[in-house]
DNA sequence: TAGCTTGTTGGCGGACCGTCAACAGCAAGT
DNA sequence: ACTTGCTGTTGACGGTCCGCCAACAAGCTA
């Protein structure tokens, strides 16, 4: 007889089974909620012991951090899109650009950005806000924007909030289509606008024709 | 002998043990997330056995429900402002509402609204959403806006995503006071008034001069 | 082919939750 | 004051899920 017939399972470098079991991790969440999705249901689905999640990963909260953290690395905004033209003209571009990146993410996405996963998580919290962090920088730099260091912290999680905004309006969009696309380019849009006006107040003229009621009081911390 | 010295336990009225027990949770919830606020933990802290909350609400699921619900009832708006004045003024003036309501309720509310609890449920995203709603129906009537209703579900949508964004920089304020309050109601209140110019582009000269760059098309639907 | 490295398995112990039959507070009836 | 009955409440049972770890085996090396 043959001497080894056909092993009952194959051994894998690390890094390949690292990758397979993220992968069937993401799309099971991307499917159920966090609480209903069990390790034995990710292990049977990458056809692997249960057990060996947990050497590769630790707890399945580290699993699951592990799929947000790849999922909110949104790669190369500021190589696409080009910016030139007046600040809305390029507000409305890099809005455009997100939700196509949005777009091919889909479903997953929805699930991990929005109501969550795991419940109020500090990790999860922080890499969640991280992740805005970054894409807000990235939006600012690629307007154009130099971010003074003083402000840095109040503008950071102002662009933060502004993410709760492009989270919830994609919600919207994505799941239920109570929102066209138009619709939610157009929110997005303009509450940027009026976001870098406040956060950037020495930055409104540059936008055409000044707004008729800028208040001209409290547009930024006193000094 | 005393005949009965001192019985192990009470027994009260059905509504007041459900109270007891809801303020239980809802301190607990409000404390830690969700996975990490076992039944055993709220029975103890009621000083009641585990199976009694399962007999008043079931799963332990509907007992966070009910806890949201709870929370996200927010009492009367319309009868605690005057809605003299500016759109501006009035725009600002309910939100500025709005914030005294979440500074009461505090961590729990930012708990509650926040990342969530449970992970993405369908139902806590009908309950919340539906809070929204309210919320979003009473601020705009609020500031005298009449929903014509063959945008309804639209507006109602818009109104939602504004919401994500009230989350957020409330989150941002009330967590890490990485914004001050003056910094979230100028953000919360610019934002209001550009929804709404949007919403309701024909109320836009109700409030001072009209803005110099306003959209002609895409304000609405196309009819 | 024998030996060694290490990726992988499978079961153990513990935590948590939903259910349910039995128990007991307490008010009404005698 | 004693008994009866209603029902609020308890405590244990069965099941699921998860973290841990010793044993196992796939596959490279000599």
């Amino acid at each position: 007889m043959s001497p080894a017939a056909s092993p009952r399972w194959k051994r894998l470098e690390p890094d390949e089974r690292r990758e397979q079991i993220l992968e069937c991790a993401t799309r099971l969440f991307g499917e159920r909620p966090y609480a209903e999705v069990s390790t034995t249901d990710i292990a049977r689905e990458a056809g692997v012991a249960r057990g060996l999640l947990n050497h590769y990963f630790g707890q399945k909260r580290d699993l699951y951090l592990k799929v947000v953290k790849r999922m909110l690395l949104m790669p190369g905004l500021e190589e696409s899109v080009t910016m030139t033209g007046t600040l809305r003209e390029r507000v409305e571009r890099s809005v455009e650009w997100y939700l196509d990146t949005v777009a091919t993410h889909g479903k997953t996405y929805v699930a991990v950005t929005g109501m969550g996963g795991i419940g109020s998580d500090p990790e999860l919290e922080r890499i969640i806000s991280e992740a805005d962090d970054v894409a807000a920088a990235k939006t600012l730099e690629f307007l154009g924007l130099k971010v003074e260091v003083g402000n840095d912290a109040r503008h950071r999680a102002m662009m933060r909030s502004y993410g709760g905004l492009v989270k919830a309006s994609i919600r919207e969009w994505i799941r239920g289509g109570t929102l066209s696309r138009e619709d939610t380019q157009l929110l997005l849009s303009e509450a940027l606008i009026v976001i870098v006006r406040d956060v950037f107040p020495q930055l409104a003229q540059q936008d055409g024709p000044a707004r008729g009621d800028a208040r001209a009081p409290k547009t930024g911390p006193k000094r």
